[in-house]
DNA sequence: AAGTGGTCTAGACCACGGC
DNA sequence: CCGTGGTCTAGACCACTTC
């Protein structure tokens, strides 16, 4: 097979210098792209405050000399930093160092909503346990309509203050340890990722408008039919799957659901 | 020595035949990118309903021979349209069409939203004029505070069930004719995109309940005091202009919100 | 005019997938 | 094995911005 590439389509001539330069060509033999490599070099230089926000990022020809890559490749490294957003390119211009990010629609547990508002978050459990008659729940989870759910139910403080109630639903079978994890202590979303190994993606969600019931009004200290904003969520992990299913219902006044959308 | 490399790269004859292949390198002056030409061929056979979801793009190198580019071109056509979602690439197996997209965190004003289930919006107006004395609106749509904002208020209708209001604020100097629009049977999406040659970009929502109060359960129809989902948009042009502010009450259970967050 | 990004060539080798 | 996408070369000309 060395013989079939050896058996190039060039006159002799021409083949050698071909290859001599296929030497120069993927130096890279197993290892990580150069174009990579150069994104590396480029966003370590930003994270390390190098490169601030509206500064001039080396032009292609400059990486490309720097990097001793061709120019496509110097150019295929900008152009994925400019659709991941981290880069922004002005023909004729330059390649500029993008505005850092606002994160928005970003999917965050309750624990992780208060620690980036400086706030420690606080829960209650109310109720934990195996359930098998939730049909509809295992549905969208994928599950057959009889299968053993993990079931927790958890009242969501802030200071002292009852402000949320959160159910929260996933397979028994899948995750097992979760049933006895201190989740009045841990935050749900990092025992997933760090304890059982899942990646979340991403959670399709629901949201409207209902009242508290007698139980709801109790755990929550509000006069029944109150109004909540209730939130389901359905949060499927990178691998697309569906891996916990979440009903959580906020205080009004309490609670504001911040988003954007798209045209 | 960047001389000797110069001629070694490039003796006479071939930097002639090099020349020569530079008629062909950019046939396109002022004309459309190959690329693109590539990129519309394979958008207009999926629109046409040839090429199916799942169905094989032809390959790189196939593309490159029809249309007579280098594969590199060829190339950058497919990349552009994976980036897009238009078509999925696997390694070593194809491209291949993707499936359809889901439209999630959408922005749709009401008849639209209608229109997407196959139903007709209608509305009914309660009231509409000019108010100068919205300063937090005013400040929100990046006017001065005591700026002339057009005001109007509808009413939403499911059949003849009252299902929402709605509430929408904009500068009465730069969209004088909204005014006088018919809101009724328009929709103000639609009249601000096609008849102010607005370009509507996204929305920054907050979301949260209420209940009714005694005006609005007239309004709606509903007990005072029922809960509601609130929704304040602040609706930004692709000049990233804040063009709208609209504040919704939607009733509970008929009106839910889809979205979708990611991690 | 100098420098930048945008488009493009005519190939090369590598890694992967399916038969 | 063969075809596919992924990486890469060593340049070219064009269009645009900035000076």
């Amino acid at each position: 097979m060395v013989k079939w590439v050896e058996r190039a389509t060039r006159p002799r001539g021409l083949r050698i210098r071909a290859r001599r330069e296929v030497q120069g060509v993927m130096p890279n033999r197993g290892e990580e792209p150069a174009y990579r490599k150069i994104q590396s070099a480029i966003l370590r230089r930003i994270e390390a405050g190098q490169l601030k926000p509206g500064n001039l990022v080396p032009s292609e020809r400059e990486l490309a000399r720097l990097h001793r890559v061709s120019l496509m490749t110097a150019r295929h490294a900008l152009t994925e930093l400019a659709r991941d957003g981290v880069v922004e390119r002005r023909h004729g211009a330059g390649t500029f160092v993008a505005p850092p990010k606002v994160h928005f629609n970003k999917l965050l547990g309750y624990t992780e909503q208060m620690a980036s508002l400086g706030l420690t978050a606080h829960s209650r459990i109310v109720s934990s346990g195996i359930v098998t008659r939730e049909h509809e729940i295992a549905a969208r989870l994928g599950l057959p309509p009889t299968a053993r759910l993990g079931r927790l139910e958890r009242v969501r403080l802030a200071g002292d203050d009852p402000v949320a109630l959160e159910i929260c639903y996933w397979s028994d079978e899948e995750y097992p340890t979760l049933a006895n994890a201190q989740l009045d202590k841990t935050s749900l979303f990092s025992f997933l990722e760090h304890e059982c190994g899942v990646e979340l993606a991403y959670a399709d969600e629901e949201i409207d408008a209902t009242d508290a019931d007698t139980r709801m009004a109790e755990l929550l200290n509000i006069p029944k039919g109150t109004s909540l904003l209730r939130m389901r969520q359905l949060i499927f992990s990178t691998r697309g799957r569906a891996t916990v299913y979440v009903t959580g219902f906020y205080r009004s006044g309490r609670h504001t659901l911040r988003i954007r959308r798209f045209r």
